[in-house]
Formats: structure tokens, C-alpha cells, sequence
DNA sequence: CCTACCGATCGGTAGG
DNA sequence: CCTACCGATCGGTAGG
């Protein structure tokens, strides 16, 4: 009540929570991080927690719908620009490279959530971000003549699953990949993924 | 004794703990298995379990070393037969996915061991893959005038990335997938693939 | 918002 | 290979 813009000294704390138990959660998992340590890192006793949640899991679903990885890239990919679809991919990959920082424990939530919970909140999840699913296969279906003739979900599909399999094999050959490559071999992956998509020069409809 | 080829008492006790450890693992993590789910499953009391492994972490290294995904998948892709890098890896893929039965689980161990363990013991499982990594990465070099200028290794990595991100993605959508797609979807990703590594036809050496 | 506590369950062990 | 137990820690709560 002293400024409209500042949130309560509730809300600060209930945000501390989640802050805490996002890092706790992305780097151990959920059932390996207890409520003492989310307490701890909060600066709050354990008791308090239940203040403001009223169980661990309710604040892993808490953690899913504010602190998602997704909440971060969709809005990067949305940012792409240009005009041809390489640009615009190319764009869009490097906004969203330079989002996550190079920190491929983002996505450790979402595969915590698909291991220990089955994927069981990305229901609700799917629904808050379909509009922006849509908008995104809006544009990607204005390049249709660029394009192999592919379903604009599955393209997506493909290029949020190319970013997967880069950060994943990337964390796990991190530690003992000779020094070949590291930095442009997501350049490479994305290079693929452009070939792939995309209709070879000079035939405009008539391939297959 | 009583016959050189069968596993004696001990050996079968080992196996099941095995075997029941991967399943609990694979479909609750690590952390939120416990040594009496193991037990049970296994047909064991809890402290029998010791009598063969040490401690619980000791039973998921054992997992990790002889029931990881990647024995499943790399003599599947070396099975890969075909004339040309299409027919190589369209043949390979086909059999990688017979084999894992469209049971997309099978790489939660991996995650797992990724999400809790930061991929600590991929070192080893590496240079246990190595010689084969060798032969599969000799066999694409063969065919070298067909592909762009890719390095082996990193077409290898995008290729079982593009499993991953099939696969990951599948178990997120799954549930809400409207029905456009699910079976063919895996062409369409193999389809982006191949026309991303092959070279153009009709062109051998001068792109770029 | 904290202190002090609850019953349940954890990984692991002793002893037979 | 099992029974019965250990201390530690878990998620959650009462009471203030």
C-alpha cells in the first residue's frame, strides 16, 4: 500500500520461494530438493513456506507455469526477424542462444518434469502458449513457397527439438569432447536443419 | 557348477536387482526410488540387496554401464545397411526405432543421469561406445561426396540429437496432440535430416 | 513468520 | 538371504 508498483513484502517472499526452488529444483530434481533447503535458500524458516504454498508439489507447479523455460524462448523465437526464412530462423536461433546464455540447465525442469512427473503439468502449459504456437506457425506458413512442403507445427516441432538435442548431447559430451568444436557447432546444427527445411534453389513447387 | 552356461543363484539375485533398479529409475528418477521398491521388485528383502552392491549408488552405476539406452542403440545404428547415406540412415533409423518399441522411456535413465547426476558418468560409458563411435563415423566418412562439408562426428551427433528431440518432444505433446500427425511424424523428421546433410544433386563439389 | 514438534520413510547395518 | 533395528531426514503442522 505504500506504492502501487512495489510488490508486498508477501509477494517478495513468495517469489523468493520460487526463485529458490527453481534453482534447487533444475539442478537436483524434485524429489532430491527438500523443503528445508527451499527455505534455507529463501531465507525463510520451513514453517513459512506454507504460508504461501500449501505443499512441495504445489510449488513445483508454481515453479512449471512462472519459471518455465519456455516462458523465455517463445518470446525470443516471436522476436526473429527477416525476411526469407533462413533469416528469419537464423535470427530467431540466435536471439533465443543468447537468451539462454549458453546455460543448458534451463531445460533441466522440463526434463525433471517429464521423468518425475510424466509430464503431467504440460497440459496447462500447452494452453497458456497457444497463441503464440499459433502466431509463430502463422509466420512460418508466410514462407511457404521457401519451404519443402512440411506442416508448420511439425517445422516447429523440429526447431525446438533441434535446440534440445543440441543442449543435451552438448551436457552430456561436454566433459570429455576433444576441442574440435564447442562454439560453431550450433551454426553447423542449424545449418542442417536450414537444408532441411527448406526447398532447394531454383524449383519453386514441383520437387517429389 | 552344475552347468557352465547357467547363471548361478547369485548372478539371477544380481540381474534382477538390475533390472528392477533400471524400471524404478527410468520411470521415477533416482532420487525418488528407494531401496525397498528395489527389494520388492526384485523379489529380495531389503538387506539382501547389499550383498550384492554396496550402496544405491553403486546399483545405478551398475544400471548405467549394462542397461543404458546407448547398448540398445549403437549396435542398432552399426546394423544400418544401404548403398547410399539415405539407404544407410534411413535403414539405421528404422531399426533403432523397431528396437526401441516406440517406448520413449527408455531414455529417462539418460535424463536421470543427466538432471541428478550432471552426466557424471557418461565418461566411462564413453569410452566404452568409443571403438564403435570409430566404425560408425568410418562408415559415414565413406560416404563423404554425397554429404556437405560436415564433420562425421558432428553428423553423428546430430543424428542421434534428432532421435532425442523426436522422442522429448513426443512425450510432451503427446497427450494433447490433436491427431493431425503421430505416426508418420518421425518420416518427416528423418525427411529434414537427410536434406540437411546430403549434398544437393547434381552438384558434387563446388557449394559454398 | 518462527520454533518445536509429528509420524513416516529413508539408506544402511548387525547378527544370525 | 532375512529380520529387526539404527540415526537421519523427510513433508507437513500446531501454536503462538
Amino acid at each position: 500500500m505504500t506504492d502501487e508498483t512495489l510488490p508486498s513484502k508477501a509477494d517478495r517472499s513468495a517469489s523468493a520461494i520460487l526463485d529458490s526452488a527453481y534453482a534447487l529444483f533444475s539442478t537436483q530434481g524434485y524429489a532430491a530438493t527438500s523443503m528445508r533447503q527451499i527455505a534455507e535458500r529463501a531465507g525463510l524458516a520451513l514453517g513459512s513456506i506454507y504460508n504461501h504454498y500449501p505443499s512441495k508439489e504445489a510449488i513445483f507447479e508454481a515453479v512449471v507455469n512462472e519459471r518455465h523455460p519456455f516462458l523465455l524462448i517463445l518470446p525470443l523465437i516471436l522476436e526473429g526477424q527477416g525476411d526469407t526464412v533462413d533469416e528469419f530462423l537464423r535470427s530467431a536461433a540466435r536471439s533465443l542462444v543468447a537468451g539462454l546464455g549458453d546455460h543448458p540447465e534451463f531445460l533441466n525442469l522440463m526434463l525433471t518434469e517429464v521423468v518425475e512427473f510424466k509430464g503431467r503439468h504440460v497440459q496447462q502449459l500447452f494452453e497458456k502458449f497457444f497463441p503464440d504456437i499459433l502466431t509463430l506457425a502463422g509466420r512460418l506458413a508466410g514462407f511457404q513457397d521457401e519451404l519443402r512442403p512440411i506442416p508448420a507445427p511439425l517445422i516447429l516441432r523440429a526447431f525446438v527439438g533441434m535446440f534440445f538435442a543440441y543442449f543435451i548431447t552438448g551436457m552430456v559430451l561436454k566433459n570429455q569432447m576433444p576441442l574440435e568444436m564447442q562454439a560453431n557447432d550450433l551454426d553447423l546444427f542449424l545449418g542442417i536443419f536450414l537444408n532441411g527445411v527448406k526447398q532447394p534453389v531454383g524449383m519453386t513447387s514441383e520437387s517429389k
